[in-house]
RNA sequence: GUGGCUUUAGCUCAGUUGGUUAGAGUAGCGGUUUGUGGUACCGCUGGUCGUGGGUUCGAGCCCCAUAAGCCACCCCA
């Protein structure tokens, strides 16, 4: 006997098993948004959850780069240093990565996608509309609904500057939400507009950080705003200025403010465009800022109105994307569901039917060994008329076979004993309610399921 | 990167001021009962008490270190 030395059943930090209840929701979740993306035209990709550091690193920022799931190379992986360093106190981290890491999980689809797009555009019709569902990966300290193993699921517009798209994009969120049965509230905005407001105030140097202040503003009120410009070093009237214009209700009330500012006029004239073509639940908003600061164009987020769990899904048009891989420059425009987020609010709300969990529609329970190969037969019988059957094997407790056609979510059983292989005359019975039909025939139990 | 909490059976958790052989429920396995069925009962398996030190005649419990996980912040999805 080998002794076997037995280690404790542990996920790694921050990931996830999914039961087979939990897959059956989470795939509802993708295939509704897919049916929903599909109609508007956009195709799905793939790419490697790998992809070369040299691709990933720099596209997030400093903090961002940290947060990067690094893989060791393969063999010897510290020959590089051994030639490049003698002590082992000159290492480095940052030097020493190069040297024994070449590859990297990848942290988003998004640059993924600009180095797709660079890299395949002979065979790619333009614009490029595409669809992407799949797991990303961040070293970040978990925390409740936050993983280091995480889906995303985007849809973007790549190669056009029309307006249309954003019409689009938000007409695909309304439906997919509507799908999914969840009410939500989209919030807009224009990332023209915010720089419009730095420029009002006299501080366009400070974009950036404004922006990180302004999108806090939900969070820390508008005391906390002015405390956090205030560390800024921005003067008294700068920061009356923001204040003021974080006051208006409509894009139009900003009108005077931006008469000398062309960008913000543009921002406002784009927000009007796509608010004029979108439902109601589109509301502006000139206090979503969103920390990224690659968008360029109109901004989304989405939220429940019904469970406070901040943003479920976010976009926004992008107008830089595929320099950094030397490409010819083309606009971009995306959305993105917060998937992981929106299976936790329909979880909360009950939102999920009832059918996506169902297991098969028959279960076929032999009462002895000796029935079982007649069972079986009756069972395949099922399946070739296109009826999705279970046959339970074993000499178990009868105990087990109902467990097992709860947990599974089974409609029907049907016990297979000595009466039934001789008679061929069954017992349809119900696995919830427990109505039970009497003698009937297979062809009959076919019918009635089909 | 900063802070808080937790860690005892596969899972959920008890475990008294430090004192014999560390318990329960649940799951798993087996048996009895029932025998067109979803009941009831009994038994068994499973633990280097996260890890390493220390104090003590004696540590699951006290002290130190360390690891992992969770939660909150930063940031983000």
């Amino acid at each position: 006997m080998s002794e076997v030395k037995k280690i404790k059943p542990s996920l790694s930090k921050g990931t996830r098993d999914f039961l087979p209840s939990e897959v059956a929701k989470r795939n509802y979740i993708f295939d509704t948004i897919k049916t929903v993306f599909r109609k508007y035209g956009f195709e799905e990709i793939e790419t490697p959850a790998i992809e070369r550091l040299e691709t990933l690193t720099g596209k997030y920022g400093e903090e961002g780069d940290k947060l990067l799931f690094k893989i060791l190379n393969s063999g010897d992986y510290l020959s590089e240093v051994r030639n490049q360093k003698s002590e082992i106190r000159e290492l480095d981290p940052k030097e020493i990565t190069p040297l024994i890491a070449e590859k990297g999980l990848r942290y988003d689809l998004t640059v993924p996608l600009a180095r797709y797009v660079v890299q395949h555009q002979e065979n790619l019709a333009f614009p490029f509309k595409r669809f992407h569902i799949g797991p990303v990966w961040r070293a970040d300290r978990p925390q409740k609904g936050r993983y280091q193993e995480f889906y995303q699921c985007d849809a973007d517009i790549i190669g056009s500057i029309s307006l249309f798209n954003e019409v689009e994009l938000t007409k695909i969120y309304t439906e997919a939400f509507s799908k999914l049965g969840l009410k939500t509230t989209i919030r807009v905005n224009n990332r023209k507009i915010l720089e419009a407001i730095a420029e009002y105030a006299n501080c366009k140097e400070l974009l950036t950080q404004i922006t990180v202040v302004i999108d806090k503003l939900d969070k820390i009120g508008m005391d906390g705003v002015k405390n956090e410009l205030g560390k800024l070093n921005l003067s008294g009237e700068q920061q009356e200025k923001i204040y003021s214009l974080l006051q208006v209700k409509t894009a139009g009330e900003l009108k005077p403010a931006f008469s000398a500012i062309e960008i913000g006029r543009k921002g406002i004239d784009e927000l009007s465009f796509v608010l004029a073509h979108a439902e109601a639940n589109v509301v502006f908003d000139v206090t979503l800022a969103r920390g990224l600061n690659y968008y360029t164009g109109i901004i989304w987020e989405a939220e429940c109105n019904d469970v406070k769990i901040g943003s479920i899904a976010s976009g926004g048009r992008y107008d830089n994307l595929t320099e950094m891989f030397g490409g010819q420059n083309m606009s971009g425009v995306g959305i993105s569901f917060g998937i992981e987020r929106i299976y936790d609010v329909m979880e909360e709300l009950n939102l999920f039917p009832e059918a996506i969990s169902q297991g098969v529609q028959v279960l076929f329970v032999p009462r002895d060994i000796s029935v079982e190969e007649f069972a079986f037969q009756q069972v395949q019988k099922l399946r070739d008329a296109g009826i999705s059957a279970e046959i339970f094997l074993g000499n178990v407790k009868k105990q087990k076979q109902f467990t097992y056609a709860e947990q599974k979510n089974i409609a029907y059983l049907v016990e297979v004993g000595d009466n039934e292989k001789n008679t061929e005359v069954f017992r349809l019975r119900n696995a919830k309610t427990r109505d039970t039909q009497n003698d009937i025939s297979l062809e009959e139990i076919i019918r009635q399921l089909s």
